[in-house]
RNA sequence: GCCUCAGUAGCUCAGUCGGUUAGAGCGGCGGACUGUUAAUCCGUAGGUCGUAGGUUCGAGUCCUACCUGAGGCGCCA
C-alpha cells in the first residue's frame, strides 16, 4: 500500500510515476472522468483520472461535489492544460459520500455569503472560505512570530474578569445563578457574594489593565485572546466574540506606540503577501469578479493585492485629532454639507469624517492622535496642554479603526483625579493604582482587532466571514 | 438601538397596471460522452410565493404586524 501524501507536499516535490495515495473532498467531476481534489493542504487542487469503464459503478455514483474520496495510482504529468500533474486512478475508494439526494445543499457555483453562512459547517470546504482560513491562521501565527521576535512576552490576561470597570462597554455576565433563583439582599439586589467567585464576574472586553502588570515586570509583553462585548452592535466590523491582540510596552511613548503599530501593521500583511501568494491572489480576482457587476462608484478605488502592496511600501500618515477638525473643517465636504454629523473641537469623529480623511484626504491608512481628553477613556495620558490625551486611533480604508491604543497614565495624581471624574470606583482598580505607586514607568500600548485584520487582509466585507464560528447579537448558531 | 432595502423551486433571480395552469439559469434525477477545467449535450421532476391578519369578485403583486437576512448609522477593535 503507498503512502498517503498530501497535496501541498506532492506540488512541492513531485513523485512522479511514483504510485501515490491521496485523499481529499471532491471539487469538481468533469466528462464522467477527471475529479478535482482539494485537501485543503494548499490552494490548489490535484486532478485524480479515472476510468469510468473500469471503475465500480456504484463507486462512480457516489463521486458527489465535496464527497470524501481516497486514490490511489501513478502520478504523471498531465495531458491537459490547466495543470502540471495528475493522478492516474487505479482504485477509489469512498471515504463519505456527499449525496445531494440526501440534502447536501453546496453546489460546484457562486454561493452568496449569507448562504454559506447558514451552512459554516460546510463553507470551508470552498475556494473563499478556505483561502479565508488559511490566511487567517497566518496572521496568528505571524502575530506570534514578530512578537517573539523581538523579544516580547506571549501573555494569558483572564478571560472571566472581576472588575467593572475596564471602560469599554457592555459585559457579559458570568454566574453559576439559575436566571430568577438568585439570591437576594434585603434591598431587593442580588447577592453576589453566594455565587461562584463571591463576587459578580464577567466576560472581559480587554486584557490590557492586566497586561500593564506585565510591561511594568517584564518590559514587552503582548496578549493575544477572546474578547466579549455585549453591545448591541449590528455592523459587517462588529462581533460579540472576537480576538484581540494587545501589546504593552514599559517605557514607550505614543510615538513609539505609533511606530510600532504601523510597523507591526505592515509586518502582517507582508508575511501573508510573502506565504499565501495563491490564496491572495484568488481573494484579488474573487473581487474583481464581484465588483464587476458593481456601479463605479461601488467599486473599490484599487484592487485588493493592489491596497495591500501600497499599505506596506507607504507611510501611514500621522496627525493631531486639532489638525484632523481642522482639515475637516476646511474640506470640500462640509463646506458642502454633505455631512450628515458636526465637526467641533470636542466632540468625536463620525465614520464618515475618518472615512473622508483616510479613502479621500490622504488615501492611505492614518494615524489620529491626541484626542479630546472627555471623549477617551480613564487611563490615557493627560497631555501638557491639559485638554487632550495621547491616544491614537489607525484607520485603514473600508473597515475604519483597526487599532485604538494610548500612552498610559503613569502619575498616581493624575491617575487619581482622572477616575474621580469619571466615577470609577477607586477600590475596585486598587491592584492598577499600585502599579502607579510602587516602580511605575511611563509606558504605552494599544489593541489591534484580529478578525478586522483578516478582513482587510482578505478583502472579505463581513467581518462574520473571517471567523469560523460568528457571535452576533441574536446569532449564536454552531 | 435607529434608518433603508429584501424574502418566489435546493441555490441565484425574473414575474408588467391586482387577472386564467408561477418562469429561467444552475443544481437534482435518468441518459450520452476517452482529455475535461464551475465540462458539454438530450430528457425530466421540483413551488402553501417568509409567517399571520386585512382590502378586493380576484393578491406573488396593495395595506398592517411580526420573523429572518443584508446595507448604512450609533457604540467600538
Amino acid at each position: 500500500m503507498s503512502k498517503r501524501l498530501e497535496i501541498a507536499s506532492i506540488l512541492k516535490q513531485p513523485p512522479l510515476n511514483e504510485t501515490i495515495t491521496v485523499m481529499g473532498w471532491v471539487r469538481a467531476f468533469r466528462n464522467n472522468r477527471f475529479i478535482a481534489l482539494n485537501d485543503g493542504s494548499s490552494f490548489h487542487n490535484l486532478q485524480v483520472v479515472i476510468d469510468p469503464e473500469q471503475l465500480d459503478e456504484q463507486i462512480l455514483k457516489q463521486i458527489h461535489f465535496h464527497s470524501c474520496i481516497k486514490a490511489t495510482g501513478q502520478l504523471v504529468e498531465s495531458k491537459g492544460a490547466g495543470q502540471a500533474f495528475e493522478v492516474i486512478a487505479s482504485e477509489v475508494e469512498i471515504l463519505g459520500d456527499s449525496s445531494p439526494e440526501e440534502g447536501y445543499v453546496l453546489q460546484p457555483k457562486a454561493q452568496t455569503p449569507e448562504f454559506l453562512r447558514e451552512n459554516a459547517h460546510f463553507r470551508m470546504r470552498t475556494n473563499t472560505f478556505s483561502s479565508v482560513f488559511r490566511i487567517r491562521h497566518g496572521i496568528a501565527f505571524a502575530i506570534h512570530k514578530y512578537y517573539n521576535d523581538r523579544g516580547y512576552y506571549y501573555m494569558h490576561t483572564p478571560i472571566i474578569t472581576g472588575s467593572d470597570a475596564e471602560g469599554a462597554g457592555e459585559m457579559f455576565h458570568v454566574s453559576v445563578f439559575e436566571p430568577n433563583k438568585a439570591p437576594t439582599l434585603p434591598d431587593g439586589s442580588i447577592d453576589w457574594k453566594q455565587d461562584f467567585f463571591a463576587k459578580a464576574t464577567n466576560l472581559t472586553v480587554s486584557g490590557q489593565l492586566q497586561a500593564e502588570m506585565g510591561a511594568l515586570a517584564m518590559g514587552k509583553v503582548y496578549t493575544f485572546g477572546p474578547t466579549f462585548r455585549a453591545e448591541n452592535s449590528n455592523t459587517s466590523r462588529h462581533l460579540a466574540e472576537f480576538w484581540m491582540i494587545e501589546p504593552e510596552v514599559a517605557f514607550f511613548d505614543i510615538h513609539d506606540d505609533m511606530d510600532l503599530a504601523e510597523d507591526f501593521c505592515k509586518y502582517l500583511i507582508r508575511y501573508i503577501l510573502d506565504t499565501y501568494p495563491d490564496d491572495v491572489a484568488f481573494l484579488d480576482k474573487r473581487i474583481e469578479d464581484l465588483e464587476k457587476n458593481m456601479p463605479k462608484e461601488q467599486r473599490r478605488p484599487m484592487g485588493l493585492l493592489e491596497t495591500l502592496r501600497f499599505v506596506v511600501d507607504n507611510d501611514f500618515e500621522r496627525i493631531t485629532y486639532t489638525e484632523a477638525v481642522d482639515i475637516l473643517l476646511n474640506s470640500k465636504p462640509y463646506k458642502k454639507g454633505q455631512f450628515e454629523f458636526p465637526i467641533e473641537w470636542g466632540k468625536d469623529l463620525q465614520a464618515e469624517h475618518e472615512r473622508f480623511l483616510v479613502e479621500r484626504e490622504f488615501q492611505k491608512p492614518v494615524i489620529v492622535r491626541n484626542y479630546p481628553k472627555d471623549i477617551k477613556a480613564f487611563y490615557m495620558r493627560l497631555n501638557d496642554d491639559g485638554k487632550t490625551v495621547a491616544a491614537m486611533d489607525v484607520l485603514f480604508p473600508g473597515i475604519g479603526e483597526v487599532i485604538g491604543g494610548s500612552q498610559r497614565e503613569e502619575r498616581h495624581g493624575h491617575l487619581v483625579k482622572r477616575m474621580q471624574e469619571m466615577n470609577i470606583p477607586e477600590h475596585e482598580l486598587w491592584w492598577y493604582l499600585d502599579l502607579r505607586r510602587f516602580g511605575g514607568a511611563p509606558h504605552a500600548g494599544f489593541g489591534l482587532g484580529f478578525e478586522r485584520m483578516v478582513q482587510f487582509i482578505t478583502g472579505m466585507s463581513n467581518i462574520r466571514d473571517v471567523i469560523a464560528f460568528p457571535r452576533t447579537p441574536g446569532s449564536a448558531e454552531f
